[in-house]
Parts: structure tokens; C-alpha cells; sequence
DNA sequence: CTCCGTATCT
DNA sequence: CAGATACGGA
């Protein structure tokens, strides 16, 4: 390891006061910077401040540790001047999730520091970075969940709620806020969930349950999810989704895949799955093309027709049936899939036999029936076959169909061996052992640097200025 | 546990 | 209505 230097006050951890160290605690920040001897000794100030760690040395690698839906941090530092030139991407990306940002940089540049705060960013800090900096953190966190907190009572009182806010409810919100600006807490709603249905259900009262929750209408909740995480669908994004549907063809569609080849930061495998859902029932349309796309041809669109309901679709697919799937069919592809007529059993509602067609497949590509289980039941899902051939694929996107009609007579597959960067950046991503005492100096509990840091690095070098300078968002 | 697909919500 | 979320199941 490496000397830290004497910068070490004594007691390290008394640094703050210890009414600070509750919020300090709950503070989690993910470190970037290249310079691996910054990197280790910002750590270690910021664990003696009390924050948990995490230490990354380039921008990609924290950019998909925040699209992560496990991550969970509040706050993100990083070298704006990462050798990946992810940077930026990072500090875009972190914004949209609402995490607030503290740039560092060895230059004492204004334009940049401008830049960055334009693009969102708290402050821009000069390196080096120092521990009376950064024990103030913690408040930058705080006031960001404030003015989110305070943006939710004003629009309370603009819609003429109740505005119950101030002592404990003020936390209770703030609590809640946080788990929204925190990330993806699915898991964590997922017990209400369970309890809605249940309420739906009438299977359990609802009583103490109200209050809160339902003060916050339509609007705020719209709001908040707007400043946070919406994300839109532009024609340039969904796009992205199509190449990497191409990508990965027919029978391979899943959202973790199509996420991980679309390298848009910030997008969450949620987000594309909700995508492919609309575009797979070809519901979705470029926000251009909206207004004008109300009512037309309610095409039989969905996977099961007037009369029945059954659902049979290939697993990973993404089948379309639009009209535009009548141009599809006459692709020469389109029609070499040799199908077999086979009829099917289906305990519907009469007991009668109903027809299926359908191309050859194995059977363990058939992925299942779908909808209610009591509604299991059906007879030709369309008219249209709903499975092309290997090779073949159908595309919602018909710009892109016209554009690459040739390319894709060749098939589906594409360039499967090129390594995504992503993949390239899980190839490097190395986690160290959490156990750094060594280069510790001692402190009462001489545990801070431990298990709450934990550093994906490895070596390389860059020397900091001397003097530090902060700007800051105002 | 992760991920997927579908239903449902906002 | 687009996009987010809930949730059961693989």
C-alpha cells in the first residue's frame, strides 16, 4: 500500500458532530477517480467522516454500477476527467436518477466548473479534496431531498391538500423521498403491492394505511416522477432499442440484454421491459406521431382474437402485428417458415377443440399461455403467423425496416461477437478485498476503513494540484 | 435470488 | 396514453 500522509486528525471520527452522524451514516457515496492514490485517500477521509464508500477508478465502470438496480447510493464524486471520457455520462446520468454530483478535477478551470453545474452538477471541486469538504457532504444530500421535499408541499398546497408537513411527518416524507431519489426499491414496494391487491381483493381492511400516501395525488406523484426517473421514449431512444433488438434477434429479446446493448445510462432494465411490452403489442408510437395516432386501425394487435383468448408466444420474441406485419409477409422471408397446422386441447369454457397455426419450433421455445389462468382459452390467436422463420424478423420500426430492408434479408444475426463495452468494463470490474487496515492510522474503533468500502480498482497514477477550489450550484 | 412477461396503475 | 409498477412464475 502507500502512506497517507499526516492530514490525519486525531480521532478521525470526531470529526462531526454527533447529532451529524445518523445522516452521515446513511449517506452513500460512490467514489470515481483514475488516480488510484486520490481515489484511496478520499476513501478513507470519507469513511472517517462516516459516509459509506464505494471507490471506482473509471466513470463507465460507475456508470453501470448506478444503472444497477441494486445500487442505492446518495451521492456520487467523481473525477470529471475520467481516461474513459465517460465523465459527463456519468454526471448526466447520475442527474436523471437524481443523485446529486460533486465533480473533481485537477484543473482549476471555469469552464468546466460551469459546465458542469449547467449540467446539473452540485459543486466542482478542486482537487485536492479535503476533509473539511467533505464533512459537509452529508448537507448537500440533505438539501437535495429538502427542495424535492419542499417542491412536493407546494404542489400539496396548489392542489389544496392537507398539508400535514412539519416534525415527524417532515421525516416520514423525507424518508419516503428517499427512497425515490435512492433508486429502484422494488423489492421494497413489493410488500405493498401485495397488500393492494390483498386490498383489492377485500381480503384485508384497510385502515391506518390512508393517511400519507393518499395526501400526495396525481400531480405531485407525476411531478416527482417526472424530475426523477420518466423517461421518454423518443424516436432517437427507441431507435437504440431496435438495434439492439436486431442485435439480438428473434427468440432473444430479453430486456436485460436489449438494456445492456443499448449503453444508455440511467435506463433500467424495468424501463426497457415496459418498453418491450408496448411495442410487442405494438402499442407504442413515436411521441411525433401521437397525437395523430389516436384511434387508428385498432388492429389485432393484441395476442388473442374476439372470440378467445389464448396467448402462445415464443419466449424472448418480439412479434408484431400491425399492418405493417402484412408487408412483412411478403417478404421472401417471410414466407419460408414452414408451419405445421396442429390442433390443440384447450379446456375452454365449452370443452371444444380449437386450431392453432403455427411454425415449427421446439417445444421449449413456446413460452406460455398468458393472462388470467380462469381465462385459459381461445382459438386462433391471428391470422397471422406469429412466429417467423430463423432468420426472420419483424420490426415495429418501419423507418429502420426501410433503411436496412437489404441488410436484414441476411438474416437477423448480427455481429454476435463484438464485445459490447459493458461487456468490457464487467471483464475489468475487479472488487478488492474490503480489508485496507493496513494504511489505516489508528482511530478508536480503527474499523472505519472496512467494511463499508469497498473499491473496484486498479493502478494508475495522476498527481493533484495543491490547492483546493470549490464551485458551486446555487 | 434474478429475470421475464403480463396485468394493472398513475 | 405512455411509462411505471406489481406480481406470479420460471
Amino acid at each position: 500500500m502507500f502512506e497517507l500522509g499526516g492530514f490525519w486528525p486525531n480521532g478521525g471520527g470526531n470529526t462531526s458532530s454527533a447529532s451529524c452522524h445518523t445522516v452521515q451514516r446513511e449517506v452513500h457515496v460512490l467514489l470515481v477517480d483514475h488516480d488510484f492514490e486520490c481515489l484511496i485517500s478520499t476513501a478513507k477521509m470519507l469513511e472517517l467522516c462516516l459516509y459509506k464508500v464505494t471507490c471506482v477508478e473509471l466513470a463507465s465502470t460507475a456508470s453501470k454500477m448506478l444503472s444497477s438496480e441494486k445500487s442505492n447510493f446518495n451521492l456520487v464524486m467523481a473525477n470529471i476527467n475520467s481516461p474513459d471520457m465517460h465523465g459527463y455520462k456519468l454526471l448526466q446520468q447520475a442527474v436523471n436518477m437524481g443523485i446529486p454530483v460533486i465533480l473533481l478535477s485537477v484543473e482549476d478551470n471555469e469552464f468546466l466548473a460551469t459546465g458542469a453545474l449547467e449540467n446539473g452538477a452540485l459543486l466542482y471541486i478542486k482537487k485536492p479534496v479535503t476533509l473539511d469538504i467533505l464533512k459537509c457532504l452529508w448537507q448537500h444530500v440533505e438539501r437535495e431531498k429538502m427542495s424535492i421535499h419542499k417542491e412536493k408541499g407546494r404542489l400539496m398546497g396548489m392542489t389544496g391538500a392537507n398539508n400535514n408537513m412539519g416534525g415527524i411527518e417532515f421525516r416520514g416524507e423525507v424518508e419516503e423521498e428517499n427512497n425515490i431519489v435512492g433508486s429502484n426499491n422494488m423489492k421494497d414496494n413489493k410488500h405493498k403491492g401485495k397488500r393492494n391487491i390483498l386490498e383489492r381483493k377485500g381480503l384485508i381492511e384497510d385502515e391506518e394505511c390512508e393517511p400519507e400516501h393518499q395526501i400526495i395525488d396525481n400531480k405531485v406523484r407525476k411531478r416527482l416522477c417526472t424530475r426523477r426517473v420518466y423517461t421518454e421514449w423518443t424516436r432517437e431512444l427507441h431507435g437504440k432499442f431496435m438495434d439492439a433488438v436486431r442485435q439480438l434477434g428473434d427468440g432473444r429479446c430479453f430486456p436485460k440484454e436489449i438494456l445492456k446493448r443499448m449503453k444508455v445510462p440511467g435506463l433500467t432494465r424495468m424501463q426497457v421491459a415496459s418498453h418491450l411490452q408496448k411495442c410487442r403489442n405494438d402499442n407504442w408510437r413515436p411521441p411525433e406521431e401521437r397525437k395523430y395516432q389516436q384511434n387508428i386501425v385498432p388492429t389485432a394487435s393484441s395476442d388473442a382474437d374476439s372470440s378467445g383468448q389464448i396467448k402462445l408466444r415464443r419466449f424472448g420474441s418480439m412479434p408484431c402485428q400491425n399492418n405493417n406485419s402484412l408487408l412483412f409477409q411478403e417478404h421472401p422471408k417471410a414466407s419460408e417458415g414452414s408451419r405445421i397446422h396442429f390442433e390443440k386441447d384447450i379446456p375452454n369454457d365449452g370443452g371444444q377443440t380449437i386450431t392453432i397455426n403455427a411454425p415449427i419450433m421446439n417445444s421449449n421455445q413456446l413460452y406460455h399461455e398468458s393472462g388470467p389462468s380462469n381465462v385459459r382459452s381461445g382459438s386462433n390467436p391471428s391470422s397471422y403467423p406469429r412466429y417467423p422463420s430463423d432468420g426472420f424478423f419483424n420490426f415495429l420500426d418501419m423507418d429502420y425496416f426501410i433503411q436496412n430492408c437489404s441488410s436484414m434479408q441476411q438474416g437477423s444475426a448480427m455481429d454476435m461477437n463484438q464485445k459490447t463495452s459493458l461487456e468490457a468494463i464487467h471483464d475489468s470490474d475487479q472488487v478488492y478485498p474490503d480489508q485496507q487496515n493496513s494504511a489505516m492510522p489508528n482511530s478508536d474503533s480503527g474499523s472505519h476503513w472496512s467494511s463499508e468500502t469497498s473499491i473496484f480498482a486498479s493502478n494508475s497514477s495522476e498527481t493533484g494540484g495543491q490547492e483546493t477550489k470549490i464551485t458551486s450550484r446555487v
